[in-house]
DNA sequence: GTCTATAGAGCGATAGAC
DNA sequence: GTCTATCGCTCTATAGAC
């Protein structure tokens, strides 16, 4: 039997410690004296539960990323019409970057460092491959229902302009003088200029 | 006079080591002694000339920023039509990028850490608020050669479509099965794509 | 200016008591 | 499982010879 109990045991603890403390300074900036602090335990409870800073580090980048790659893949493969997917992407990814605003930042920096072969552990090609998304490409495009595109190429063009406002929020803000409030009407707005623009795009030429 | 000899001078290399240590690690993942080793002098040298870690690193911090931010800001202030400027910026953001392919994580990773009051040294806000290029867009706007559209929306758009593939790379190229010849072109291809983005958005609705 | 040697602080990891 | 204490290493910075 799981453990199921409401009450938070301690290697819960360490890990979601954990996973703030490196999302906000990365592996290097992050120490197991800040973790261990953070989950309110010892160093020693950290090493206990998971052999060392690398292998935790290992199990909350792997998460994380999947994460990151998995809502995208999901929406990507859903059966509906290009113009609801388009908004759904925007508007899910925005609402998940609006909750987790460390994340684009933290899994790009540190695949910098480490380009491995973590990809082959989340099956990313296959599932972007045979997405229904680049079938739906194809065939409207055949059509002459929207311009051809390249799938790869489109996708990169919407998560950019999604992903960056929250990577890039020290600067952006700062030139546009918003607060936090001010900052999430902005990326509230965005939804709909991401959305009108790829759409906009889309019609064809 | 200044000293202008081609024959580099030992604070120069230092400079440059540290510019390509801490560009490919970061603050916390580059050591002295790295830097120290690719400038082929000691640790020691680097703290007389520099006075410790903190200080060279602010100096190649801000030096970076600047160059990144700097190349969008000038060409938004030249005056010449709408439609060069958007080929412009897309031209040649993805050649200097092309040639630092670092400079985006690194800038936006330390920048994360450290929300400071580095702006004001860079005086960044008044160049974006005063560009040719807004009254450009209002212009524009108002005799409806253009959609309507607020400027910073418009530049996080353009820039994030830009500099997203290179934060991104890796995973980017994974999925596309791409070596980095095959990268290089795909980002080619991507400024007339990003152009056409952006002209597709501002066509009047 | 440049080096070697080392001080002094902080790091990850573990031994051993409970 | 959990803690305290501590080891051995690496880090930044500097003293001091040349």
């Amino acid at each position: 039997m799981k453990p199921k109990k409401t009450e938070q045991n301690t290697e819960q603890m360490i890990k979601e410690a954990a996973k703030k403390v490196f999302l906000e300074r990365g592996f290097d900036g992050a120490k197991l004296r800040h973790i261990a602090e953070e989950s309110g335990t010892t160093m020693a409870m950290v090493n206990y539960y998971f052999r060392g800073k690398e292998q935790l580090f290992q199990r909350i980048f792997l998460e994380t990323m999947g994460v990151f790659l998995g809502k995208v893949i999901s929406i990507l493969n859903e059966e509906v019409p290009l113009e609801i997917k388009v908004w759904k992407v925007a508007d899910t990814y925005t609402d998940f970057l609006q909750a987790n605003p460390h994340v684009p930042v933290f899994v790009l920096a540190e695949l910098q460092k480490d380009s491995s072969e973590i990809f082959e552990k989340l099956n990313v090609k296959s599932l972007i491959e045979s997405t229904y998304f680049t079938k739906q490409l194809q065939i409207e495009g055949e059509k002459g229902t929207i311009r051809n595109v390249k799938p790869l190429q489109l996708i990169v063009t919407m998560l950019g302009s999604l992903v960056f406002p929250f990577m890039a929020k020290p600067i952006v803000s700062y030139i546009g003088g918003m607060d936090d409030a001010a900052y999430k009407a902005f990326l509230d707005e965005r939804k709909v200029i991401v959305f009108e623009t790829i759409m906009a795009y889309l019609k064809p030429v």
